[in-house]
DNA sequence: TTTATTTTTTAGCCATGTCTAAAAATTTAA
DNA sequence: TTAAATTTTTAGACATGGCTAAAAAATAAA
């Protein structure tokens, strides 16, 4: 198996590769807070051991094999956040970095048997989904809030950001997931949106709007 | 807090501590699978960390916070071992190896919710003692099954080895914590007992019976 | 298209944690 | 009590995964 450093590389990748085709270093060592230089050697690592494709001054991109390694660690990690919550009673804000811990634990039995124990969940309580025993993984048909038209309605579903300060802000809000939703109306001026949840009318801004997905 | 490796050597020198006042090197480093030289560079780094008294060729000693820490380890060491078996459905051969991961894990917090979903158990699947919070050990008055005397009867409580072939071994024997179990005989020529257990009556060897602790 | 800027790589250094081989200290045995 | 055996330490090496500083390549701007 890689080395948990390696594991936290190539989970950049798949995040990063889901944007652009082909992910820079510098996108790398900004994302993991490292120096270029460091990135740069251990993506040789990793294109040796074909994890990667790498191309030198062009970038990379996570080969068949590095594809199921990120999928790999992100189901464990979404099993672990799901565990995390529901079970031993975390707010959604806490979880993340503790399960930066928990999904380099190595056993493939271990990771079975707590999706058994959590009853085979299929998104994790970012509404996220999480990828199956072989890869799979689902598309839950999310748009964005700030796609919504004027009156249209919908359910939130999933948050794209997953930082304590962004999941308070939505606590505070009464957002949660599977609350019911609408637009008001669009504000022109700043691309803040009135929408209806809870009963009430509240503003948010564009950059919230955009963070919180809908299934409509 | 201390390197996962560092960790290692903590729980050894305790484990080792018990039984003898002073560890030698040649003794962690048979248990650790590692090299006397690579044991006497790490004893070095621990005694400047304070986690040990160390006194060349002579042998260490946890400190104070060298105790603390590996009491704060086995406690979640055993915690997690309770998860797997009471929740996941491991067996008890099993989760050694995992629970050897998941103890270096870091969080406070989390080791505070799981031993309340655990609902604060006093004893881990094999019948060790898990220390509380603040260190606090609880004696259970275990004694070995080999010192019971003829005719007395009593309740497996704990196994003292944890390897899988010793506990698969119990598992054929129909030996389980909580059952109750009689001495029916001592045979002098090998020191191993007749007991009755489960209504039926089977010999087992003095080196099993040393490994079986009960409580009368 | 040449120059400037940015990105990436290389070269060399460092800490951690391991090893081997050899020296030193301790313990055991003769 | 001296010699032999064992244990422990030291010295020097190596892999991993970081860093800085400087060179090289690619991209953007003049």
């Amino acid at each position: 198996m890689a080395s948990q450093s390696k594991e936290d590389y190539i989970k950049v990748l798949y995040k990063l590769g889901q944007e652009n085709d082909v992910v820079s270093n510098n996108a790398i060592a900004a994302y993991l807070n490292m120096k270029p230089s460091s990135v740069s050697d251990m993506l040789k690592k990793l294109s040796n051991e074909n994890y990667i494709n790498y191309i030198k001054y062009k970038g990379s991109k996570l080969t068949e094999l590095g594809i199921s390694t990120a999928l790999s660690i992100i189901r464990k990690h979404r099993l672990w956040e799901t565990f995390l919550v529901n079970h031993l009673k975390f707010n959604w804000d806490q979880v993340h970095i503790i399960a930066e811990q928990l999904e380099h634990i190595e056993s493939d039995e271990l990771i079975d048997k707590l999706d058994h124990f959590l009853d085979y969940p299929k998104s994790d309580p970012h509404g996220d989904p999480i990828p199956g025993k072989n890869g799979e993984i689902i598309n839950l048909g999310h748009v964005p809030l700030n796609n919504l038209k004027i009156l249209e309605t919908g359910f939130i579903a999933a948050v794209k950001k997953g930082t304590p300060s962004f999941l308070q802000h939505m606590d505070k809000l009464g957002i949660k997931l599977g609350t019911k939703i609408q637009v008001i109306e669009k504000v022109e001026f700043d691309n803040s949106l009135e929408i209806k949840i809870n009963n009430e009318s509240i503003f948010i801004s564009n950059e919230v709007a955009k963070n919180i997905l809908i299934k409509i």
